[in-house]
This record gives C-alpha cells, structure tokens and sequence, in this order.
DNA sequence: TGTACATCAGTGAACGCGCGTTCACTGATGTAC
DNA sequence: TGTACATCAGTGAACGCGCGTTCACTGATGTAC
C-alpha cells in the first residue's frame, strides 16, 4: 500500500515479469475470442497458450470477471481512439457525426469478435468496477463537440440525451447489420445507411 | 408419419394431456424467464413447475433448445400481434411507422424479460429452425404498406433496406435505453426520441 | 564469498458445483379376443 | 363382461461433461548476516 521511494524509478525483475505474463496473457485471450468468441474462452486454454499452469493464472489474474473487464478496457480504448480518429476527419457537427458512426462501424466490423465480446460477455458479479463504467461513458465524449455546434442553444442534458439516442440507434443498425443470421447487407450499403441516419438526424435537429 | 383419418377430428385424451403439459411448461418457463431471465431457465426447475419427473420434460419437448425455440415463438406470435395494433392506430405513413416503433418499444419494455430472451437465448445447435427464421422476417411485414407511402417510386429492395435500418435504429434506442447498468432515461423521455427520429428519417426519406 | 533462511511464483491434482440428457424400470391405460 | 397382453407415459438415479477455483507442495530467487 505504502509507496517504496527509492525503487520507484526502477521496476524490479518481478514486476516486469509480471507486466510481461500479464500482456501475454491478454493477447493469447484476445486471440482466442477473435477465433472462437468470448464464450469460448477458457482458464485452461489461456494457461496453456502462455505455458503456465492452470493455478498460475490467478497470480496474473484475480479470475475470470477480473480478465475480461480488463479484456473490455483494452477494447474500449481501441474504440475510443478509432472513434478520436474518425472525428478528426471532418469539422462540420453533421459531418464529424456521421464521421464517429462510420468510425464505429469500421471498428465493430474488423474487431467484429473484440466488439461483440463487450456485450456478450457474462460475468459472475453483474456490477461493473467505476474503471470499466467510466471508460464506457467517456466513449460519448467525441461527440461533445459537434453536439454542441449542432444544439447550441439546447440545455447540457438534452444535448447528452440526442447524442445517445443517435449512438443507439448506430449501434443497433451496426449489430443488427453485422449478425450473420440473417440476409446479409453489404458493408458498403450499411454504411450508405448509417450515413443517411444520421444525416436525416442531423438536419432534422438543426433545422 | 402417414395421417389417421377417422382419428383426426377428435384428439385422444393422451392427446390433449400432452397439450396440457406443453401449455403448463411454457408457462411455467415464461414465468421463469419472467422472475429470473432466459439464463435461470433450468430442466430441473422446470419440471418440478409442471409436477413431473426431470425424465419426463423430453416426452413433452425434444430439449432445451427446442424449448427455447418454441418460447421465443410464443413471444413473436404477441410480439407481431402488438405491432400489428399499433400500425393500426393510425394510417400516413410516418405516423405509422413511428406507431410501430412505440409498440415495439411498449412491447420491449412490458415483457422485458421475455423480449430479451429472444436475443439472449444460447442454443447448443446455433441453426435455427426455418419456421423460426420465418416468424422473424414475418415481424417486417406490418412496415411493408407505410413503407410503400413513403417511397412508393423506390424498388422492393431498396423499401425493405430502409425498413431494416429503421427497425435495427429504433431497436438499438430501444436495447441501449433498457438496460440497467447505465444511467436510466425516463420511459416516457425515451418514446419521444424514438418518435423524434422516425420522424426525422421520414421527412428525409420522403424529401 | 559463503551459508541459512524467508519469500513467493509456479505447479497440477483435486474439489465442487452445475446441469442437460439417458435409460432401465414401473405401472397405468387401452386393445384384442 | 372378463382375461391376457402390448404399449407407452412417467420415473428418478446415474451418467457425463465442463469448468472455475483452491491448495498443499516445490523449487527458484533474493536477503541477512
């Protein structure tokens, strides 16, 4: 707990053993659920892909609630840069909107299995640590800008309100238009749609 | 396989105890999902429900998965029942659309537990069964004439690739509005940006 | 430099639980004569 | 109406599998003197 001054600067051999088993661990998980989904990953499989015993998981990890929300907070934090990226490609509100969307979609589409663990990941304790639900919410942070250009005179909240029904209702079309059960719309059409979601919202809030 | 014919009119008593047990354990199941959620949903439990022995579920069901099925079924049956009040409800075309979307969401948000079970359910065979498949492209349906108002000079293809845009729109508003783990949205606040973005899109699709 | 000791990462067998499905058996129901 | 027999719904213990987590033990590493 008490902070060490002098062995600060310098990592010890452990630690970066530690970081080292760690960052392993985290890309052998992720490249099972890009192979297989998030429900198909397993203590033993990790523990083997990184040539460690079973019971040494639990040194690197605290289980496996613990490995995927951390698993999530990677993931977030690809999103949220794709999403930075995105909206740095255009000025106009309606424009950077549309612009984040589209970020959006490309991201859940070329880290499909990433995304959708997210979502479908199942954990034992159902309440998520402030760290995870602080990464979710700063998402929406990119669209503080062109929200605000696009409902100047509009309160915070109501602000915050549009700029989640729009992300909704992006997010709904990304992983309605990404299932592979049904017929499937190809990428560019879907994008096509979105665009024109979000355009329509776009003038209609504006005008 | 080949039919009885003097035996087809008047269901034997074995019969219709076997439809008696099929309606007692879907209703016992929907009252599961209903307390618990699709994941709760147990052989054992199920059984005691309905007062038979565990054995006894696969005389009534084939397994889980069918059960499962036949539930989300039942769900869509009412699901398709709501939708179609609501497209009644009014007769332009946006209206109708936005009545549609409002009965989803009345729907989603009057048998929650129900609803979600059908994105949630988990099944060991991933392929559904075409009447499955068939009863949820059926859902569609009752887009079909406002559609048809709205962009009467677009083709067939072009009509239904907006109709599923505008569903998987309103029900990502819907899915993301619902869920617990974020900050809630008043019911009522929450109709009214769904309502707020049909019409949006109408107006574009229609300008 | 060397020795004794403490620490703690790492091991993997075992625990414990959950849960869908099967199957040999029973007893009630219905049919044939 | 009565008897022998076949059928099949219903039973519940047992099977089988999966899988996260624990824990007594080991051996390597590092520290104190």
């Amino acid at each position: 707990m008490t902070d060490t001054p002098d062995t600060a600067a310098k990592p010890s051999a452990t630690t970066r053993r530690r970081e080292a088993q760690f960052e392993a661990l985290m890309q052998a998980a992720e490249a099972r659920i890009v192979a297989d989904g998030v429900a198909a990953l397993k203590a033993r499989d990790l523990a083997g892909d990184i040539g460690i015993a079973l019971g040494g998981l639990y040194n690197i990890v605290a289980d496996m609630d613990d490995l995927m929300l951390r698993l999530a907070q990677r993931t977030m934090g690809r999103l949220d840069a794709a999403l930075e990226a995105g909206a740095a490609t255009a000025d106009e509100p309606a424009a950077q909107l549309q612009a984040i969307a589209l970020a959006y979609y490309d991201f859940a589409r070329q880290n499909l299995q990433l995304w959708r663990a997210l979502f479908e990941m199942r954990l034992k304790n159902p309440d998520l640590p402030e760290w995870n639900v602080a990464a979710q919410l700063g998402l929406f942070r990119h669209m503080n800008t062109p929200m605000s250009g696009l409902m100047p005179d509009k309160s915070e909240m109501e602000r915050t309100l549009v700029a989640r029904t729009l992300f909704a209702a992006v997010h709904g079309i990304v992983v309605i238009g990404l299932e592979e059960r049904l017929i499937a719309v190809p990428p560019q059409a879907l994008a096509a749609q979105i665009r024109w979601l979000v355009r329509a919202a776009c003038k209609d809030v504006s005008a």
